[in-house]
DNA sequence: AGCACGCCGACT
DNA sequence: GTCGGCGTGCTC
């Protein structure tokens, strides 16, 4: 009797296939497996041994290999993948796909471990004591020895001359062996915890073993990062291993290393999808094999299978780059929370200003709330000041308290940062004469003007076109940049303050960690009088010489159409409010705005950020929105605008024959209709209870891939989406 | 997602 | 008379 495996393939429906096992293979489930499929192969994994409900035996085709050279994935992930496939409605071949690294997906073969940890022989060992001289392979043997273990990129750097020759010289000698992991040791330069540290340590630390969900509460300096590492030395010394998340910004080389060497002789596996392939297919099945003993990385981490896994962190846990945006969209976080419930672990949301579904768990007594208050010594908070910009004339967007504010700073040599979240130099270029604007074509959204290169680039599609020299509506020679974003700013101040050292911080001007890491040092070194940028500023280390930080601009979230504007930018502003006064001198923070009495700058002048989370959980409560009501939304895209509404209407219609108590908005197109020349509408559906909105999802689904739906419409389901 | 099969307009 | 449009349906 031949046995049949049950496949999950990544395709776009939530099917599963069976194959025929030849003789001779070894079955089991989580094992990867390459597969005859139509008239090409895919790879799958196994997601069941012999199904009952298998199709006859002459419907099935034959595996063509497994591949045993990945052990098979543990059933604690495939009920990860399984969860997530079923909360966020995504077929489970899908989720498994985009869980896996891009490089295993397709792998047939194992890569290579091109940095593996070397540690030395008794042989070695031997060879050491009876030198007389140490030869350059004895110099390497004696290298490692000292360190414990090492791993062979570290040390290459550790010797001089040929040192692959001489790591090469001790291996074939017998003296240097490859190992699984690192020796142990205990960890390095560990600072000394104030008391509220020290308690959160314990608490997480006593949680071990034991699904237990913290808020680390605590601002940028309360060294909730110092936490984290305690923690996490207290999850290495028991042998498991721990899950570290970080923002997409937040994995910075300074974090690295700061980790690397505080654990060296830990075995730090880090992930973001920038990484090539193969290094993150290798960190990937390190972890797997249980080899890793620390996974530091992006949202796409969680997938990461850890056998003897013992902690989660997840650090900035408000932060919207752990949500996804596209194919499978999932919250990490969300994802993280589940992960420590199904294997019994203690997790730890970090934040100075969570986001507010965290917070009323922990108001509700489900998690358990860690404050770390900034320590007496750095407990001076800025003052804040808000200027109000309809009594003051304003100079391309700066007030004259801003600029006399920093004109104060320059004179003292500290540091000012202005934060404009707008990119490029004016948002739009129009002719005053007939009302011509830089309207991209692809988009409905207006194409942005760039002054180095004369650009006019639109944000959301990446279109670019030049700046034209007459205006193609009337031919008026005259056009104008209208408002203004970070080049702008940047230009005025230098004509303000031609003797100050300005530096612009966004994404034009900063593309890679590299160009961050030598505008952080400059920063430190002092050598920048002025910063200006966007939220790329709002986070990062501590530059003591700062004390002025000017906020323009920020109005646009208070009144914005989406419920969560206000938090994002509570969010944004306390960050970027908590970059001055991180030294020995005062901080101040001025805001200009329109609105000095809106109770949101209230709460920043106070940095009482649960007051704002009082206030704003009750305009929640009201409206029904989320963490009180719970949403998804099913977006749908068409060259024409008609068609996606069409086909979401017939949803709607589908929806409604359910006669769920979900309640089902009207379909409207999208606030940004059009994007890369596609028109796009959506569907919100809204309940007070998760199971009952989970329930219907369940159940329209299947109606929604029978619904018949042109070759050009797209559409998706969005669960717990970011925006509406 | 691919890639087949399957019925209606302008071409060697 | 065919080549090819993409609508619909299947892939173990």
């Amino acid at each position: 009797m031949s046995r049949i495996v049950r496949i999950a393939l990544p395709l776009p429906r939530p099917l599963l296939f069976d194959y025929l096992v030849p003789a001779g293979m070894n079955p089991a489930v989580g094992l990867c497996a390459r597969l005859p499929f139509g008239r090409g192969e895919k790879t799958g994994v196994v997601v069941a041994v012999d199904p009952p409900d298998a199709p006859p035996a002459d419907k099935l085709k034959p595996v063509l290999e497994l591949l045993e050279d990945i052990p098979p994935l543990p059933s604690e992930w495939l009920a990860l993948t399984a969860f997530a496939a079923r909360y966020y409605q995504h077929p489970l071949g899908e989720v498994i796909s985009a869980a896996l690294p891009p490089g295993l997906r397709r792998a047939v073969k194992l890569p290579r471990d091109d940095d593996p940890w070397l540690a030395t022989t008794p042989a070695g060992r031997l060879a050491l004591g009876e030198a007389k001289k140490i030869t350059r392979a004895l110099a390497a043997v004696l290298a490692v020895q000292s360190a414990g273990a090492r791993r062979r990129s570290q040390l290459l750097g550790d010797l001089d001359g040929d040192a692959s020759g001489a790591i090469r010289e001790a291996r074939a000698k017998g003296w240097l062996e490859i190992v699984a992991r690192a020796g142990e040791r205990e960890p390095i330069g560990a600072l000394t915890l104030n008391t509220a540290q020290q308690a959160a340590v314990h608490a997480v630390n006593d949680a071990a073993g034991s699904f237990r969900p913290f808020l680390l509460f605590g601002v940028t300096g309360s060294g909730k990062t110092e936490v984290y590492l305690h923690q996490i030395a207290h999850t290495l010394a028991q042998g498991r291993q721990a899950l570290m998340l970080v923002p997409e910004i937040g994995l910075t080389p300074q974090l690295m290393e700061r980790v690397a060497s505080r654990f060296p002789g830990a075995n730090l596996v880090s992930l973001h999808s920038g990484m090539a392939d193969g290094a993150r297919s290798l960190g990937f099945v390190q972890a797997l094999k249980g080899e890793a003993d620390i996974v530091l990385g992006t949202r796409l981490s969680v997938f990461v299978p850890l056998p003897r896994l013992g902690l989660i962190v997840v650090d900035e846990e408000h932060d919207a780059s752990f949500k996804q945006q596209d194919g499978l969209r999932y919250s990490a976080r969300d994802l993280a929370v589940w992960r420590a419930n199904a294997e019994k672990l203690p997790i730890v949301l970090g934040s100075a200003t969570p986001s507010l579904e965290t917070w009323q768990h922990a108001e509700a007594g489900r998690y358990t709330r860690l404050d770390l208050p900034l320590p007496a010594v750095a407990d001076k908070p800025p003052s804040l000041r808000r200027i109000d910009t309809r009594r003051v004339k304003l100079d391309h967007g700066l007030s004259p308290g801003l600029i006399e504010g920093i004109r104060t700073r320059l004179a003292r040599g500290e540091q000012s940062l202005v934060f404009l979240n707008r990119r490029g130099y004016a948002p739009v270029i129009a002719c005053p004469q007939c009302n011509w604007v830089s309207a991209c074509p692809h988009c409905s959204a207006n194409m942005v003007f760039h002054a180095a290169d004369r650009a006019l680039r639109c944000h959301h599609c990446g279109h670019e076109g030049r700046v034209p020299h007459i205006c193609p509506g009337c031919g008026n020679q005259d056009l104008h940049a209208f408002g203004r974003g970070t080049q702008r700013l940047e230009e005025r101040l230098g004509e303000h303050f031609p003797e100050a050292r300005i530096e612009r911080v966004d994404r034009d001007a900063v593309r890679t960690p590299a160009q961050w890491e030598a505008v952080r040092a400059r920063i430190e070194a002092r050598e920048i009088d002025i910063l200006v940028g966007t939220q790329m500023l709002a986070k990062g280390h501590d530059f003591p010489m700062l004390t002025l930080v000017g906020i323009v601009g920020a109005d646009a979230g208070l009144y914005a159409a989406d419920f969560r504007a206000p938090e994002r930018l509570f969010q944004q502003l306390m960050q970027v409010a908590g970059r001055s006064g991180r030294g020995e001198l005062p901080g101040e923070v001025l805001v200009q705005t329109e609105f000095p009495e809106h109770p949101l700058y209230e709460h920043l002048a106070r940095r009482d950020y649960p007051g704002f989370a009082k206030r704003e959980l009750a305009e929640r409560k009201m409206a029904g929105f989320p963490p009180w009501g719970y949403h998804a939304v099913l977006r749908a895209e068409a060259p024409e605008l008609d068609a996606a509404i069409a086909w979401l209407n017939t949803a709607r219609a589908v929806a409604e024959s359910l006669q769920s108590p979900v309640m089902l908005y009207d379909v409207v197109p999208m606030r940004l209709v059009r994007r890369a020349r596609l028109e796009r509408a959506q569907l919100v559906l809204e309940s007070d209870n998760r199971p009952g909105l989970q329930a219907t999802l369940a159940a329209l689904m299947p109606l929604l891939y029978a619904l018949k739906c042109p070759r050009e419409l797209r559409w998706h389901i969005d669960v717990d989406p970011g925006e509406l």
